[in-house]
Parts: C-alpha cells; structure tokens; sequence
DNA sequence: ACACAAATCTTGACACCGTCAAGTTTTGTT
DNA sequence: AACAAAACTTGACGGTGTCAAGATTTGTGT
C-alpha cells in the first residue's frame, strides 16, 4: 500500500470540483431551497467550515455552482438547437423548447442561474457577451435581424419570450404544467394536443415574417 | 382615561395586518432576503412566535404579503394603462412598461408575487384568473386577438415578453439598468435616448400588423 | 534531511432563522 | 362570576452562515 488513504486524510484532493458537483446534486434533487453550503459540505465529507477556504463564503458558492449550471443549460441549448429540422425558425422555436424544457426538468440549475449573484455577475466578461449559451440565442437570432438595428433589440425579444415563458409556466402561473409544456417530449414531435408552448413560440412566425423568410 | 393603553396590551388588534405591512416594508427596504417572520413580527411590536397564530408559518405569511403585494402590483398597471395613449397599441405597450417599471422600483414586491407560493397558489380562483392584473393584460391583449384562436396564446405571449423582460432587466442581464429601462422616467414621455424596453416592446407592432391594427 | 511557512481542514462558538411546547394574559360567553 | 377560547410571551430545539483558533498536511528553501 502506497498511501490509499492516510488514516485521516486532511487532504480532499479536489475539494472545490466536489463541492460544486455536490451542490448540483441539492439542486437537481431539492430545488433552490436545498442548496446550503453546509449541506454542499456533508455531501462532499468535509466539516461545515471546510467551504470557506475555497470560496467566498455562500454567495461565491453560489456563483461558482451557478456557472457550472449554466455550462449545463447552454449544452442543453446546442442540444435542442441540433435535433432541430434545418431551417432557421425551426431553430429558433427549438431553442426556445430547449429552454422551457430544460426550466421543466432542472429547476433549480435555472433557478440558481438566473438568481442575484448568478449569470449576470459572471467571470470578467461581464456575463452574458462571449458564453456560450448566448452565442447559441444570437446565431438563432441572426438571420431574422432588420437591417440598420442593434442585433440586441431582437436577442433581448426573444431571451425575454423564453425566459418569461418558461419561469410562468414552471410557476404554474398558466396552470397544470402538462397542458402548457407538452407531455415532457424529448423526442416525440408530435404529440396529440398541442401545447401551449407550442401556440406561443409559433407567434414567432411574426418575426421571421417581417424578415422576409416565412417559413 | 378610558382605557388608552393597558400597561401591557397583549392584545394588538389587527396584528395580520400589521405583520403584512411590516413583511411588505421590509421588502422594500432590503429585497426579498430582507423579509424573515421574525423581523415582521419585530417591526409590528409583537414576539417572535405571534405570527403563528394569524399564518400558517412562514409560507402562510409569505402567501398573505404576496397577496398584498400583488394588488399594489395591479394598481401599477392600472395606472400604467390609463396613462397611455388613446390607442390601442400604445395602451399595450404601456402596461408592458408598467410592468417593467414596477420590476424596476420594487423589486422585493415582484419577487415575493412570484416567488413559490405566491400568485400561482393564490386564493380560490387559481390565481391567474379574475385577478385584477390579469384582466387589465387580457383586456389590452383582447384588440389584437386574432380570430379562432384561444385567447390565453397571445396573452400568454404579451405576458411572457413583459416578464422575461422585466426579470432579465433586473437581473442586469442586458447591461446596466440606465439604458435598458430608461432614466427611471414615470413622466417624461420622449428621453433623449431610446431606452432598449422602448426597442423589444415596439416589436408588439408585429402583433397589431398581424391583427389588421397598425399604429 | 530538516525546518519553516503555507495551505487545508476541524472544532467550537456566535447570531439569526423557523418552529414547536407550555405558560400567561386578555377577551368573550354562559 | 366562572369558564372557555383567543392572543400573545417565553423558552427551547435544530438548522443556517460566518468567524476565530487550533491541528494536520503539503510544499519550499536551505
């Protein structure tokens, strides 16, 4: 035996990797409201105060734990961007699906997100230029922008549309979830009743119209 | 003297109302993690355990100030929409500002109404229905409904932009709030620099186009 | 190889939180 | 006047984040 495991090993190794990983863990099994960093401590085998000398207290936590969440989200973008038929509105809707789907299933990665202290205060880049996730929304926006207008104009129209649909309808704010969301397809692309999702993200046809490039 | 003050008035006399004032003040002052029941119950001038006789726990608390909360929110928009222009479109666009205004300005308010438990779990009706806020989105959405279709679409599409909208611009994720949400104006109807809600929200054109009911 | 410094983790304490149990005071009813 | 119900207080419990102090391991310079 080499040194397998020194009778107490003081050293955890990658102690910060494993205590992000284990607040994904509380999220994806209790939502927002499970996530604390003692808890985030236990599951990773440390003592309650181990956290701190890793990161800056809960709110550092926090934020690394929401950028890995949102490296998460924006695979789950590219994914639904990719199973998409190939035409830029069936694009567009697509990512829009993805992010209502991923809102579905993942509550608490989307909560953590888009909670103070998460995307927006990310990194230097000042959070939403350069990541990934946003370079996905801006090519689906790009072939539907007017010429002469800040590209932003219509991101912003469209992150606003899928954002605000996706948080009312994980608030249940439009009633029962399987009436609005669809019956929680991944793959099957038509389902009986049309959501309402469905009906919403449609009225991006509007855009695509005032581009030139109906379907 | 009749009766004034008991050397100790055990008994408050509306003490429900006073804990929902306190919870919405304090929402006010510091944002949703300001609110806790035992700072309600301190700033109503009662113990700590009081509340436990008017609410069922911290949600039932959380639940009644949301409640409050919301119809503030409604008188925003109500006032909102009765300052707009005598249009149709622009009294839609108005309440989408109103939204975001209301967003901007109080902060903790929105975020208890939306928060778990809050409108969704509201009351009898279900929430969403007859309430004074959803009537006033679905009767500006109601000049641009198109015909056959379910009315609950393009609401759930105004309400949606105005949401996500409103959300992502507090999160700052557009950027710094000045130019986003405007030089704070309730009044001044034409700044100097069009603010990007005057961009996202002067898409709903589209919506009035659709509908037969340009500007 | 040794010594010392830095990094890592633990233990313990503190204040704040929500909740519960038990007791006290007020109000209302019979 | 007596009794029951409602309103409120006090005290305790476990959970939370954070800080201070100590113990252990790792790394570095000599």
């Amino acid at each position: 035996m080499s040194k397998e495991k020194s009778k107490k090993d003081h050293h955890h190794g990658d102690l910060k990797n494993a205590l992000i990983t284990a607040g994904i863990a509380l999220l994806e099994e209790g939502g927002i409201a499970a996530l604390s960093l003692r808890k985030c401590a236990a599951k990773a085998g440390v003592s309650h105060a181990a956290p701190a000398h890793h990161f800056d207290g809960l709110p550092g936590l926090r934020q690394a734990i929401a950028e890995r969440a949102f490296d998460i989200f924006a695979d789950h973008l590219e994914e639904a961007r990719d199973h998409a038929a190939a035409n830029d509105l069936a694009r567009l809707k697509a990512i829009c699906h993805g992010y209502l789907r991923f809102g579905i299933n993942h509550p608490g990665l989307l909560g953590i997100i888009f909670a103070p202290g998460g995307l927006a205060t990310m990194k230097i880049t000042g959070g939403r230029d350069m990541s990934r996730a946003y370079l996905v929304l801006r090519d689906a926006c790009a072939p539907f922008q007017p010429v002469g207008k800040d590209p932003l104009l219509l991101e912003s129209y469209v992150w606003s549309l899928a954002h605000g649909f996706t948080l009312l309808t994980m608030g249940q704010e439009f009633g029962p979830p399987e009436q609005v969301a669809g019956p929680q397809r991944r793959d099957a692309p038509n389902s009986q009743i049309a959501s309402s999702a469905d009906g919403v993200f449609d009225m991006l046809d509007l855009v695509a119209a005032a581009a030139g490039k109906s379907a």
